[in-house]
DNA sequence: TAACGGGTTTGATCTACGTCAACTAGTGAA
DNA sequence: TTCACTAGTTGACGTAGATCAAACCCGTTA
């Protein structure tokens, strides 16, 4: 909600992370919202898309509690999601890059089911909700592809229980490191050198691991020439056995 | 599919899985998809549902990576959801007992990410997806409703993994106990007193637990005077520190 | 220049749960 | 009755990863 109700500021115009004033000239048309829809509907579409000026690090998009209002697409830099259990924890329920979408969680029952806030510096586009669903009842594109969204972050979440439940901390980083490249393809970078946008603190509470965990086997990888890290910078050497040690049983 | 393509033969209607012969007259409507709907939206719902014979323990409803048709709705018994990995180790997904609807990981890439077998003999409505999108465009109850269902299946995913990967062996327990006892309290059932449909190999495949730790942590609570245990007869000594366990942080 | 603080790495030790193995209790077949 | 088979329990022991503890790195502030 916070820095992101203002539409189209003069100001923010020329500024990087504005770069799309609408969704059919988005470099991310592709892998967005618009992927399911028509030219004219992409049009209908963007009627209802509000974006706003960038998030700093650290800033909300929403927390857990908040009444739900809006589902949000990132455009560029990336968000993370976490939800703080009644004994006080945290967990890390997702990393979001630019193409994908958050905040579905709150529908269910009105209110974000856990809070989202920006990992660096990035631009979101706000949808609200009660917009998605007039034009899901009008637009059949829409609405099934509503469905499918929604569908496929479950078997997410279930690939998830899986990893965390039945699989080494090895394999779970591993697997980690071959989603985050393998998203990175869709948008055109390069699957085998990037930057990872979270801390270690992160990516262990993401992975049900702790920090010294997560440090350990990033060395043992770099030891074994799978792959270069430097602070956040990867370089992976060997993707292959990388996608190997990811989906290993054991 | 198997066993439910017939509908309303006549040889099952006095059975006692087959009590409900439409939707407004069962007894779960209060609990089931009739919830959100009114009283002539409930028709418009029955009509597209389909009430097959009874599924025996161990009968499929459906298999991973079978066409996607349709979702489907516990009546009576109950029904396990897994999925085999890639690594060929099972992960169950999920437990569904009366009034509970399933198949929904189906939707988002047209085949079913999971298995649905039943745990005992079980009665199932079938409701054909398509169907449901169409009403779902006319009827914004139904629409609004079923973005909620995934919305919430979404949460309780997520919950599930805070809770294989941050809790106890003991605090996994006790919280499948408590969401038992609470799902048979929601079916006027009791809460304290009740039969397990799941194995122990089940219980600990689905909480993340080897078969004999389930075994010792129900030794456990029983020694505690939490509760007592035969078998996959439950009653419940407890309840209070049963969910105080349940909802431990550590 | 030093002092500070957050994020990260590395090592030493501990522990919850997994693994392996033996045993019990049903259940059903012949 | 015995045999076989499946599900569950209990005990002894091993281990992956947690915990505890130092130290390091690198901006920022004083």
């Amino acid at each position: 909600m916070i820095a992101v109700s203002e539409k189209n500021a003069p100001s923010t115009k020329n500024c990087p992370h504005n770069a799309a004033i609408n969704c059919a000239s988005c470099r991310l048309s592709a892998i967005c919202l618009p992927l399911a829809l028509a030219q004219d509907e992409i049009v209908q579409l963007d009627e209802i898309v509000q974006r706003g000026r960038p998030l700093q690090k650290g800033q909300h998009l929403y927390r857990e509690g908040d009444t739900f209002t809006s589902i949000y697409a990132v455009r560029s830099g990336s968000v993370k999601a976490y939800s703080v259990s009644d004994s006080g924890e945290e967990q890390v329920t997702g990393f979001y890059l630019p193409g994908e979408i958050l905040g579905m969680d709150g529908i269910g029952h009105n209110r974000y089911a856990s809070s989202a806030v920006a990992m660096e510096v990035a631009a979101i586009c706000e949808i609200p909700f009660a917009n998605i669903e007039d034009l899901s009842g009008k637009l059949p594109n829409m609405q099934k592809h509503f469905f499918k969204l929604l569908s496929q972050e479950i078997v997410e979440d279930q690939q998830h229980i899986t990893l965390v439940s039945k699989h080494t901390a090895e394999e779970r980083i591993a697997s980690l490191l071959v989603s985050i490249s393998a998203r990175n393809a869709r948008r055109n970078l390069s699957p085998l050198s990037f930057r990872l946008p979270m801390s270690r603190t992160d990516i262990g509470n993401f992975l049900g691991l702790t920090i010294e965990t997560v440090s350990r086997v990033f060395s043992r990888f770099a030891k074994q020439g799978l792959l270069e890290i430097d602070k956040k910078e990867v370089t992976v050497l060997d993707i292959d056995t990388l996608k190997r040690v990811a989906s290993l049983g054991h």
